[in-house]
RNA sequence: GGCCCCAUCGUCUAGUGGCCUAGGACACUGGCCUCUCACGCCGGUAACAGGGGUUCGAGUCCCCUUGGGGUCACCA
C-alpha cells in the first residue's frame, strides 16, 4: 500500500477544543505509527467565522500540544477553483443536476414534514427537467442550486468502518443533496471530498458525527472516479449531560488553551485525551511518546461515547480528576530541569521569578522544585500552594491555623523561641534544625509535632507538605527565623 | 419523526463463548508510615440496562424493549 496520509481539518469556529485536539492526536499518532504524513487543512469556507484570531488559536493549540503536521496548513478557500471544477464535472457527467426550486418553498415543506414527525426528502422535481425546461429557467434568470443525483435503483452504500464495522445506508434513504449553493459556492460535503482527493488522503479518522455524512461522500468519490479512503470514526466526547462538548456551551473548560493556562503539561493532556475512547488492550495508561505511537492502533478505539468528567466549581479538581492525576504523574517524574523551564513562565507571571534561579540560585531552585512537586498536580500549583517558597507574602490556610496553631495558644511564645534557637545555629541544615526543634520540644515537655506543625503553618502557610526539616532547610535560616518571629500575628 | 450508531463500577476502560465468584486506572473510603499531608504503601465499597432466545456453558452470539448519542441546511 502507498504512503499513509491523514488529515486534520478544523474549521476555525473558535478555539481548539479538547474534542478537536483528540481528533488531531489520533490522526497524528496514526501518521507517526505508519511513517505517514499528517496534513493540516483549515476549512475556512465560512468567511464570517474564519477570523485570523481563531485560526491562530487552533495553530497555537496544536503547537503547544506538540502535534506536528507534515503539510499545510492549507486553506480550503484557496482551492475554490478545484471545488467549482468538480461540481461542473459532476454536472457534465450526469451525476448532478440544476435545481430551480425555491428555497423558501422547500424549507416550508420540510418544516411541515418535521412538525408532523414525517420524514422529508427533496421530491426531485428538477431531476428530470428536459433540456428545454432548464434552458427556459436559466433564460428567465432563475437562481439554482446543484444537487447530487443519488442512484434510484435498489441498493445501498456499504463500507467497512475501521471502528464501527460494516455500515450500510440505502440509496432510498439519501435525498438528492445540494452540493453547490445558488450563489455558486460549493458546500462542505463536496469541498471536503475534493480536498481529500487532491491531498491524497488514505485514511479519514474523524468524529462519529461524520458517520452519517460518509455514505454521501462515498457517492461523490465514486462519481468523481476517485479511490475511496479508509474510514475510521471515533466515538465522541460528551459532557456530564451527555451533550457534545463545545466551546460555546461549556466555556474555557473544554479549550486546550485553558489547560495551558492552569499549568498542564502538553503531554499530560495528550495522555489523558488519548484514553478517552482508546485503550492499548493491556493495563497501561501512562505512555511516553514512543510508547504511545507503538501502542496506538485503530483497533484499540472503542465504539461508545465517553464523558468528560470535569468537576466544575470544585476547587480540588478544576477539571477531570483523571486528567489531573495523569498530569501529576508527569509533573512528579519528569526531569526537574525540564520542569523548571516550564515552571518559569508561571512564576514570572505571578511575580515570583528571580533571575538568579538560572544562575547562582539554580541548585536551590531545582532542589526546591524537587522537594515540593510531589504534592502538586499542575505547574500553577508552584505559584499558589508553593508561593511561600518564592515570596514572603503568602496566604495561610485557615484549616492549618485552626489545626496547628489555634489549639495551642502557647505556640505564640514557643515559635519565637524556636526562632532564637535556629538563629543561634552555627551550622544550619536539616539535621541541626531537627535537633534544635526536638530539644526545645523536650525542654518544653511538649510533643515535637506540636512545634513542628506550628512551624509548618507559619512558615509555609500550608497544612500539607514535605518533611518539615527539609522545608526549613530549603527556606533558609533568615526566612524561617523571620517567619517564626512574626508568628504572633496569628494569635491576636 | 426517518436513517445510522452505542450500552461493563460514579468516570475512563479490559473483556471477541468456558481462564470472569468480571480485571486495571481515577475518584471515594479503611489502615499503615509519619512532624503534617492532596506524597508513598496495603486493603475496601462499587458495574455486565431489562427481557427473551442460541448453547453443555453467555458480559461475550441473535431478537425485542428501554435508555443514550449522532445525523437529517443553499453550516463546517
Amino acid at each position: 500500500m502507498s504512503e499513509v496520509r491523514v488529515r486534520f481539518p478544523p474549521s476555525p469556529t473558535g478555539y481548539l477544543h479538547i474534542g478537536g485536539a483528540r481528533t488531531a492526536i489520533y490522526n497524528w499518532l496514526f501518521a507517526k505509527k505508519h511513517n505517514g504524513k499528517l496534513v493540516l487543512r483549515i476549512e475556512d469556507t465560512d468567511a464570517e467565522r474564519s477570523t485570523q484570531e481563531s485560526i491562530d488559536g487552533i495553530l497555537d493549540g496544536l503547537r503547544w500540544l506538540g502535534i506536528t503536521w507534515d503539510e499545510g496548513p492549507y486553506f480550503q478557500t484557496e482551492f475554490a477553483a478545484d471545488h467549482a471544477a468538480a461540481a461542473q464535472r459532476l454536472l457534465d457527467t450526469g451525476h448532478a443536476y440544476k435545481c430551480f426550486c425555491a428555497k423558501e418553498e422547500l424549507d416550508a415543506k420540510r418544516d411541515t414534514a418535521m412538525d408532523a414527525k414525517q420524514d422529508y426528502k427533496y421530491d426531485k422535481t428538477c431531476r428530470n427537467l428536459s433540456a428545454q425546461e432548464i434552458e427556459a429557467r436559466e433564460a428567465a434568470g432563475l437562481p439554482f442550486v446543484i444537487r447530487f443525483k443519488v442512484p434510484e435503483e435498489d441498493g445501498a452504500v456499504v463500507f467497512e468502518d475501521q471502528v464501527y464495522g460494516r455500515i450500510e445506508r440505502n440509496y432510498a434513504d439519501i435525498e438528492d443533496f445540494v452540493i453547490v449553493r445558488s450563489n455558486g459556492k460549493p458546500l462542505y460535503l463536496l469541498c471536503n471530498v475534493v480536498d481529500d482527493i487532491r491531498d491524497r488522503i488514505t485514511h479519514i479518522i474523524r468524529g462519529q458525527d461524520g458517520l452519517a455524512n460518509t455514505p454521501r461522500q462515498i457517492l461523490i468519490y465514486r462519481a468523481l472516479g476517485a479511490q475511496l479512503p479508509i474510514f475510521a470514526h471515533m466515538p465522541l466526547t460528551l459532557d456530564l449531560q451527555k451533550r457534545k462538548i463545545s466551546k460555546r456551551s461549556h466555556g474555557e473548560i473544554v479549550a486546550v488553551q485553558y489547560y495551558r493556562k492552569i499549568g498542564f503539561l502538553p503531554w499530560g493532556l495528550i495522555n489523558f485525551l488519548v484514553l478517552l475512547g482508546w485503550s492499548s488492550g493491556d493495563d497501561r495508561e501512562i505512555f511516553s511518546q514512543e510508547e504511545l505511537i507503538a501502542a496506538f492502533s485503530l483497533e484499540g478505539i472503542n465504539r461508545s461515547n465517553s464523558i468528560f468528567n470535569y468537576k466544575k466549581d470544585d476547587p480540588k479538581f478544576i477539571t477531570d480528576p483523571k486528567a489531573l492525576n495523569i498530569n501529576g504523574h508527569y509533573l512528579h517524574t519528569m526531569p526537574v530541569e525540564e520542569m523548571a523551564t516550564l515552571t518559569q513562565p508561571f512564576l514570572a507571571e505571578a511575580g515570583l521569578w528571580d533571575a538568579a534561579y538560572e544562575g547562582s540560585r539554580r541548585d536551590w531552585f531545582l532542589n526546591t522544585l524537587t522537594l515540593i512537586r510531589d504534592r502538586y498536580y499542575t505547574l500553577a500549583d508552584f505559584t499558589t500552594l508553593g508561593r511561600a517558597y518564592f515570596a514572603d507574602d503568602f496566604e495561610v490556610e485557615e484549616r492549618a491555623v485552626e489545626k496547628n496553631l489555634a489549639k495551642n495558644p502557647l505556640l505564640a511564645e514557643w515559635l519565637p523561641l524556636l526562632a532564637d534557637r535556629l538563629a543561634a545555629l552555627p551550622d544550619y541544615n536539616r539535621e541541626t534544625v531537627e535537633t534544635a526543634a526536638r530539644t526545645l520540644a523536650e525542654e518544653l515537655t511538649i510533643k515535637p509535632g506540636i512545634l513542628i506543625n506550628g512551624a509548618r503553618t507559619v512558615v509555609t502557610g500550608c497544612l500539607a507538605g514535605p518533611g518539615m526539616f527539609e522545608v526549613l532547610e530549603t527556606l533558609g535560616k533568615d526566612r524561617v527565623v523571620k517567619r517564626l518571629k512574626g508568628s504572633s500575628r496569628f494569635f491576636a
